[in-house]
DNA sequence: GGCAGCAATAGCGCTCACTC
DNA sequence: GAGTGAGCGCTATTGCTGCC
């Protein structure tokens, strides 16, 4: 299955015109173009289309769990979406919009859950939609249009880090599950440094763009220097990322602890028999503090 | 069961501040 | 002046709760 591209939201917007009208799918600009954005050099009168987000948010949460589903062949992980996680907190009010677990239910426990993944995907390019002849037209990416995609929105990230956070700070049952923000865009320049901190700290462990070419011409990001953004530019290229979440045993810890305190929680840890005991001794310490 | 009210979520337009 | 980033606020949608 290809990663996001121009064909993926010429779909969704064929498809949803299915089910919308036009006027609730793209803005009627004043030469009575539909338009999915307004044009950088668009002057007229505007309106703001709400009518099109819970669309997209269920196509691309949908697109993104079939992805996953043809990229994993272990025939014990499935793919869930709005999952529901009582244990970190994670209810019906605001599920998980994708996990992957060891169990096909809605409900989980979280020694059931591999991944927990937060999708931030919207629409990309500009389309203008021809209602006579049914057609939908790329008229210019993200550039050339005054929307701006999820990926490069500080307020969709901050809500990210938010909800990512939220989970973290639920329950220690959180601390072994892996956490991925999805988008369809390169970060802004400003949350590069922030991705990989956020990377390091342990508290998400990657902002992943499935779009590999968001741009008609140029290029963007690969990764920052940390890998807290990457970008995906082929499905084996996140296999081999997926592969690398679920094979590592990882932990998250944090605190904040004096010099004299971690220096015991060490020594203590020290005397056990090996690497893995030690590891383990010095986080139960660091969570009894 | 049906309805209203409320809160939460989501995407995106808008404005302001800052930098070049 | 143009471009960019940060963050506020708007509104459609959804789900929950309480009341009748």
């Amino acid at each position: 299955m290809n990663l996001w591209n121009k064909n993926q939201e010429k779909l969704f917007f064929t498809e949803s015109l299915k089910l919308a009208k036009a006027n609730h799918l793209f803005y009627l600009d004043e030469d009575g173009r539909h338009l999915a954005y307004w044009p950088k050099s668009y002057r007229g009168v505007k309106s703001t289309l709400q009518s099109r987000n819970s669309l997209i948010g269920n196509y691309t949460e949908n697109w993104v769990k079939n992805l996953l589903k043809s990229l994993i062949s272990d025939e014990n992980l499935h793919v869930v979406n709005q999952a529901r996680i009582p244990a970190l907190g994670i209810t019906s009010r605001s599920p998980a919009d994708i996990v992957i677990s060891t169990v096909d239910k809605k409900i989980l426990k979280a020694s059931e859950v591999k991944v927990i993944f937060e999708v931030k995907m919207s629409i990309v390019w500009n389309w203008q939609y021809d209602v006579e002849s049914n057609e939908i037209l790329e008229i210019g990416d993200y550039r050339t249009h005054q929307g701006k995609p999820s990926f490069t929105r500080s307020d969709s990230i901050l809500k990210a880090i938010g909800k990512c956070i939220d989970i973290r700070v639920s329950n220690f049952k959180a601390s072994k599950i892996p956490i991925i923000v999805l988008g369809n865009a390169p970060l802004s320049n400003g949350f590069c440094k922030k991705a990989d901190y956020l990377k390091s700290a342990g508290i998400i462990q990657g902002f992943w763009s499935l779009n590999p070419f968001p741009l008609n011409h140029g290029n963007t990001r690969k990764t920052t220097p940390k890998s807290g953004f990457l970008r995906m530019d082929s499905s084996m290229e996140l296999k081999i990322h997926l592969n690398r979440l679920f094979n590592q045993n990882l932990n998250f810890f944090s605190g904040m602890q004096d010099l004299e305190s971690l220096g015991q929680y060490i020594e203590m840890a020290d005397m056990e028999d090996n690497c893995k005991q030690k590891g383990l001794k010095f986080l139960n310490l660091l969570k009894r503090s």
